[in-house]
DNA sequence: CATGAATGAGAATTCATTCAT
DNA sequence: AATGAATGAATTCTCATTCAT
């Protein structure tokens, strides 16, 4: 993961991750058939770990603002514990490399993706079923949410001297509560 | 711009740009120095063609609704008409391959990128002073939008059937304004 | 011949030549067959130069002492003259390049070095005859003086301030004229 | 060595390198960074077999005749051995290629050659301290006996039939120290 | 199980040569 | 005659993969 992550998908080579591993090249192919199994094993792992990390956020049963902001806090303190993780985490989105490659990556990495999508989709749709917040389409709001708060860890991992999380993850709130939730006087979903 | 969109950065290779482009191999370095010069010029091309494209739509004087619209709109269409280019714009964002490629890819793609987000910023900050929207981080929310916009234009170029641009300008434009206007009654900035 | 002296013959390419001699790189083909004519022809018109320097030295009748100091001083005038014909001299020895060009090299170049230290051979030969030098091999003896002033030559090209050429004409000349043993006495011919 | 001595330092190719050793284009790689540091690695241990073998002759404690005699047949001897070293001893005194690998050969080979005939040299100013040779720039008589054998050697390896080493060596000891005159006196030094 | 030297297919790049203008 | 854009064979170098130890 980490070799792949400071890389990129194509450019980590498997003498990079054998010597990061500290065992040898030919090691590698004990536990993995191929280079390009390694790549798909590792995207699946880091995946898994983000899930981990917002699943806990999701299962409370706490009203919608409470677990918004759960899962945005989850997210941001998990890439920047782990910001190596984070590359992998955009790579998932499209694929790379030849028609074949990309065949391959399409068919396990974009499927972890959507499950992600889909679940945070879900808590849209459940809390525009309790009248939380107004009816649109729950998918992409998830869209629109989670990448749009991706944009925000991207930046605070790049960036040399972040703001305090709770700043980041309080306009993040804010801005998508502000334009969805009903209480706050709206307009009717169309 | 096809093969580079097709492959990825990493993995497009002189050959197939070659045999893409109709000539033979060698004839690409009378226009181009090495693949690195190739790689950057492309990334410029298609970050210049959208520019021009939301620029349009930024220069009318007219109320910030307005302007927010057309830039979004602007973004679906160029993408929806230039699907090719969507996965360069991506690279923009994060370089990729070993330390030296990373630093040159960082130096040309970077500036380019955050030039886009400033100018979104500008307007934002724009609208703050004049009334329009209330007041919070302008670069912050500049990257909220823009991403959260452009996971909208990946959903559409991915899906098979996608609904009528004008309806997902809307909601992203909704969901967006209803969160940062003041004009719909709204918590004061903070 | 200034690009072949400056690059040497393996490293000179067309596109240098072409550049130096101020026309096109297709205007090269209308006057030689191919890049080998090219550089064999070269090779000719410097050899032809120089033999042309130093033939007069040797055409008129004087003492071999006379002779000999001014073939030397010959030499070292037409190089100093003519720098970037040194190399050109030099390749003239030994063949470089794959088999095929070995070959074509050494049926035009070994010849015309041959018969300059023929030509030299031929001066020794008659002092022998004429008793004004002791009897030897006249070719090997030929060789000896050729590369040995060929190296000092060569020295004063490569150093910063070279003495007069007339001290190191006398250098030459004294050394195989005279030897440098203090001690012996002169043996006569094996 | 094999193949740079009988292709030149400028046309070997890593293919017939590899193909020569019995082993694959990609094992070179294993052991040398590049191609250029396996022609630099290759020259400094030629010479340093060719060192090794005249410094044996110079180390002993004897008068300077004895001393060049041995010099000079170390090197026949070498040169008759290993013909396959001699080319690439000629490629050290005049750099190849584009300027930067010039600079880089420049900066390995030369100062090798140089250090040979400083040696050289430092015998030659031993003996005129001890009044064995008159006085002259030894450095210039160093190169001149040092190329003007050197053309011997490859004469002895170029033609079909050789003498005898000893009499090569026999000739060009006679001459560099009694000189070919029958005539003239010996000067004394300037 | 683990190793790492060796492999060779494949990628980037160069350059002599051709040929339509 | 001259041009120079285009070509593609040849060359250097990389790296996933294998296999004898």
């Amino acid at each position: 993961m980490r070799v792949i992550s400071r890389m990129g998908m194509a450019a980590a080579t498997m003498q990079e991750i054998a010597k990061e591993a500290g065992v040898a090249k030919g090691t590698i192919y004990l536990y993995f058939r191929d280079r390009d199994e390694l790549v798909e094993k590792t995207l699946e792992t880091v995946t898994a770990k983000l899930h981990e990390s917002v699943d806990a956020a999701l299962q409370t049963d706490q009203p919608f603002e409470q677990k918004l902001r759960a899962v945005i806090a989850a997210k941001l303190q998990f890439f920047s514990a782990h910001r190596e993780f984070f590359r992998l985490y955009l790579s998932m989105r499209m694929p790379e490399g030849n028609p074949q490659q990309q065949r391959r990556q399409k068919r396990t990495c974009q499927p972890q993706y959507r499950a992600w999508i889909e679940q945070m989709a879900g808590v849209m749709r459940e809390a525009m079923d309790s009248g939380e917040i107004r009816r649109s389409d729950p998918f992409r709001l998830a869209l629109f949410l989670v990448e749009g708060s991706t944009a925000v860890v991207l930046e605070r991992i790049t960036e040399d001297a972040s703001p305090p999380e709770a700043e980041d993850v309080d306009l993040i709130v804010e801005t998508i509560l502000g334009g969805i939730s009903l209480r706050r006087q709206k307009r009717s979903a169309h």
